[in-house]
DNA sequence: TTGAAAGCGTTACCAG
DNA sequence: CTGGTAACGCTTTCAA
C-alpha cells in the first residue's frame, strides 16, 4: 500500500538502486537525477522503509528501554534525557514498563529481542541474572540502570545508594535526631545500598538501629506511598518512638508525613523526614521535602552516552560502571533540631 | 550474529518453511518435528525476527504515541493506559516525545513513519494539519487525544474541555468568589475550550471577566509551573484583585498558589484556586489542590480501544469522536466562602 | 506432512 | 554515473 522505491524507479525510468542512492546521499549520481528523484520523492511523500533497510544492514537504529513504572517521575525523567542523547545520533528510543513485574519484564524483553533492536537500556525488576545472560549471549549491548545485578558484570550507569542512606541518615543526625528509622526499600540495589549507607552513619555516629526501626515494604516501588505511610505507622507503635526517618524514596516520605500528621505529631517537630529522589514537587509538598538529590537527567544521558559508545565502537569495550554521586537537598521536613535541641 | 530460522532448519535437516509453520503453529506439522524444532528454538533461545516478518505480511505490531512531554503526569499516564491496553492484542507500543516543539513533532512523526507503524496515537503539538493530512494519505490509522484539530475530521479522544472550565469556574461561584480569573492555557483545543468553559460559568452567572483577567503563557506547557507563578504575579498587581483563579492545568495552578502565599495573602482565604488534571500528589501539596479529574486513565484506555478496533477492522470504519466527562474533586485550595461570605 | 519458489523493500557489490 | 544481481529473514502459495 504505501510508496516504494520500486514505484518511483519506475516513475523515473531509473533502477531501484540508483533511487536509494539518492536518498542515503551517494556522492556517484548526476545532479539531474539525484533532483528528479528527490522530486519525485516529496510528491508521494515517500519515506523509506526501516525494517527493510534493517534487514539488510543489520542495524535498526532503535534502541529500547524497559522501566519498572513511567509514572515514577524518576524514571519517566530517565527516559526523556536518555531519549534526547540517544536522538542526537539518529538513535529512537522505544519504552516498554514492567510494571515491577518479573515475568511481564522477560516478556517485554522477549519482544524487544524480535524487534532487533541495537541496544537495550534495562531498570531491572528482576533478581534473577539470567534475562542477561540471555541477553548477553545473544550479542546485544546492554546496560543496566538505577539497579545492578551484583553476581553480573554488567554496563552499569546508578546512584552511589551507599552515599545515598550515608548523607540521608547523616543529616538526620546532625540536626539532632537520635533515634533514627529507616523505611527501606526492596531487596534490589538501590534498597540494599541506601541501607547499608544508613547502618554506616549510625555506626560512624556510635548510634544504634533499634529493634524494629528498619521497616520493609510488601510490595516494591509501586504504590510507593501507601507503603510509606503504613509502615510509618508501624514505626509509631514502637516505644520508644523514632525521631526521625530516612525513607527509601520520596514517595514513601510522603506517605509517611501523612501518617505522622495524620497521628497529630509535627514534621520536622516530633519526627524529621527525608527521602531520595528530589523529585519535581518536593518543595510544592504540605511540608517541603528534604532529600537526596540524585541527578536523574544526568543518570539518563550517562546511560545514553554509554550506550552510543557501546553502538559506535566495533570491537566489544569492557563494561563499565558509572556512579553518579548524589547530594543533600535541605528543607523544611528536617529543618529544626539545629534550634531546638542544642 | 544472531539465530535465524535458517540456522534451526538446517540444524535438523528440515526445511525453512516447516520452522516456519511451526513457530506460528500451522496444523500440518507432525507431532515429531514439532517438537524437534521447539526444542532447538529452545535451546538456540531463538527469536523470530519480527521486522523481516512484517515485511512480508505488512504487519509490524507497533503502534506509535507521540505526546508532548513524558514528565508531565497526565501523558506518563496515558502512554502507561494506553500501552497496557494494546499489549493485550499483542501490540507493541513505541513513544516518542515531541517537548511541545511542531518541528519536533514533524520529526519523530516522520521517523515513525519510516517505521511502518500500524497506528499512530498522538496528543499534537501542532496547529497545522498538515501533518495529519499526510498520514490520512498514507493510509495510517491515527487517534488524536486530549488536543484536537477543528479543522480536521479525525479519530479523536479527550476531554470535555468546555465541561472542564465550566464546572471549575462554576465552583469557585459557588464557594463566593467574585472576581474569577482565567490563568489560561495554550491556543490549541484543550486551552480554547477551557477558557470558553469559564466564560459560560460566567455568563450564566451573570458575572463578568474584568480587563486583564484572563492571562495566558507565552510557554506552552513546559514549565508550566513557572508561567503559572508568573501569571498569577501579574493577576496580583490588578484593581481589583481576583478573589478566586482557575487554571488551565495543575502545575500552573501550583505555581499560583506559590505566588498567592509569597506574596503575603492566603488559600483559599484571599485566593481561591482551583486546577485541572487532578495530579496523583494533588493531595499531598502544601495547599491541597481542587481540581478537576479528567479520568486520564480512561483516556488512554479508550484511545486503545478505538486504535484496537481500526486495527482490527478490514474496512475503514468512520472516524470517532469519544469525549470523557470530567469531575470536580474539591479540597482546600477552594474550601472556605462557604462559610466566610455567607 | 513437507518444501521449493517467489516475494516483501531495501542495500551491498561489482560490472558496465 | 548507472544498474543488474544477490542477499537480508521471513511468509505465502502451491505442488509433491
Amino acid at each position: 500500500m504505501p510508496t516504494t522505491m520500486k514505484d518511483i524507479a519506475r516513475d523515473l525510468g531509473v533502477s531501484v538502486v540508483t533511487v536509494s542512492k539518492v536518498l542515503r546521499n551517494h556522492e556517484d549520481i548526476s545532479e539531474a537525477t539525484r533532483k528528479r528523484v528527490l522530486d519525485r520523492v516529496k510528491e508521494l511523500d515517500y519515506t523509506p522503509n526501516l525494517a527493510a533497510r534493517g534487514l539488510v544492514t543489520g542495524k535498526t537504529y532503535l534502541v529500547g528501554l524497559v522501566v519498572p513504572d513511567l509514572l515514577h517521575p524518576f524514571f519517566a525523567q530517565v527516559a526523556k534525557s536518555l531519549s534526547r542523547a540517544l536522538l542526537k545520533k539518529g538513535y529512537c528510543l522505544t519504552i516498554s514498563t514492567s510494571e515491577e513485574d518479573a515475568e511481564l519484564e522477560k516478556h517485554e524483553i522477549n519482544r524487544l529481542l524480535g524487534r532487533r533492536l541495537d541496544a537495550l537500556v534495562i531498570a531491572s525488576s528482576s533478581t534473577n541474572p539470567s534475562v542477561f545472560e540471555r541477553i548477553q549471549r545473544q550479542g546485544l549491548p546492554f546496560v543496566l540502570i538505577d539497579r545492578s545485578l551484583p553476581e553480573l558484570d554488567t554496563n552499569y550507569v546508578g546512584s552511589d545508594d551507599e552515599a545515598i542512606g550515608f548523607l540521608a541518615t547523616e543529616h538526620l543526625i546532625e540536626v539532632g535526631c537520635k533515634r533514627i528509622a529507616h523505611v527501606r526499600g526492596p531487596n534490589n540495589s538501590p534498597g540494599v545500598g541506601r541501607l547499608k549507607g544508613y547502618q554506616n552513619a549510625l555506626a560512624k555516629h556510635k548510634l544504634k538501629s533499634l529493634s524494629g526501626y528498619v521497616s520493609m515494604p510488601r510490595l516494591v516501588d509501586v504504590q510507593s506511598r501507601e507503603s510509606g505511610a503504613d509502615l510509618m505507622h508501624q514505626l509509631l507503635a514502637l516505644n520508644p518512638r523514632p525521631d526521625g526517618v530516612f525513607c527509601y524514596n520520596d514517595p514513601m516520605a510522603i506517605g509517611a508525613i501523612h501518617t505522622i500528621l495524620d497521628a497529630g505529631l509535627t514534621v520536622p517537630g516530633d519526627i524529621a523526614v527525608i527521602g531520595s529522589g528530589n523529585l519535581h514537587y518536593d518543595t510544592e509538598l504540605r511540608i517541603p521535602l528534604s532529600s537526596i538529590d540524585q541527578r536523574t537527567d544526568m543518570i539518563g544521558e550517562r546511560a545514553g552516552r554509554l550506550t552510543l559508545s557501546l553502538l559506535e565502537s566495533k570491537t566489544h569495550p569492557r563494561n563499565r560502571t558509572i556512579i553518579i554521586q548524589p547530594q543533600l537537598v535541605v528543607r523544611a521536613s528536617t529543618e529544626r533540631k539545629q534550634r531546638s535541641n542544642r
